[in-house]
DNA sequence: TTATATGCAAAAGCTTTGCATGGGT
DNA sequence: ACCCATGCAAAGCTTTTGCATATAA
């Protein structure tokens, strides 16, 4: 939809560094997952959507791009979200920007919102709980607000 | 975990309601299925656990839990939730009591609760974004504050 | 009597895994 | 050299679907 994200850079050097810290050895296929989701990791992407989008131009086999994928979200680079239709999508985790997902019911269109007074309250929740939180999903559904139909 | 809840009878006779009013007709398998989620639907089930419980004792193949679960769900009788696993796990959706889920990813343990705060917070996202909510899920992950390892 | 419900078995996906090969450090 | 990464093809899984039969209304 836009343009690379204005953080890619940053995000492409926090991988290379916890992929390093982790030990783990670079590679063609997991270089290019990596640099997909740099590109179009703002939104929403399953894996087969991200092979797809790799095989037109070298390198990633759907098995590269599935392990690539459970690696980065093991070392919480990339957020995953399971779908109601059996599929996992993935995005970009940035290291201070949580936002989550409103999904039209009527278009199929998925919004993406931040709001500072949700994160709030999901913290005052973790305090109330005694917990200490690593993730949280916000997911919301409905439908905007139109006269129509 | 505790017995049959309080209001299992009242969401019994509102599905009953329900699938009649959507001129269902009603069955052995998707009778099974109701009974089994009023007394044991408080927690999350999945579709294969639901079907083991009512082999044992008649009715419920496994193609009909899953297309009562799925009506159900359309129904709003249910809420169905895609775990991380790969499958889905449902819940008996109580009119007017919101819960939602912290996962201890060190025990496994579940823990739903309830949260007016948080339901507020949501509240007021969708009147900023301007959309109207039919359903929305939390989840949050983390371990609960131990002093050991 | 007609539309729905049920069960079985087969099919459909998405995702994971075994294994041999290639590549980084 | 050693260990990790990659790709292919073959499983593994949950979930869906086709079809014949049984059953509610």
């Amino acid at each position: 939809v836009s343009s690379v994200p204005p953080d890619a850079d940053e995000w492409l050097e926090l991988a290379g560094r916890r992929l390093r810290g982790a030990g783990l050895k670079s590679g063609a296929a997991r270089n290019a997952v990596i640099e997909h989701l740099a590109r179009e990791g703002g939104c929403l992407l399953s894996a087969q959507e991200i092979a797809l989008g790799l095989r037109e131009k070298g390198p990633g086999s759907n098995a590269s791009v599935y392990r690539t994928l459970e690696q980065l979200t093991e070392l919480g680079l990339v957020h995953r979200l399971d779908g109601a239709d059996g599929v996992a999508r993935y995005e970009v985790a940035h290291p201070d920007h949580h936002h989550h997902h409103f999904f039209d019911e009527r278009t199929g269109e998925v919004v993406a919102f931040e709001d500072d007074g949700l994160e709030k309250a999901i913290a005052d929740v973790a305090k109330r709980l005694g917990v200490e939180l690593t993730s949280h999903d916000v997911i919301l559904r409905g439908r905007s607000s139109q006269r129509d139909s």
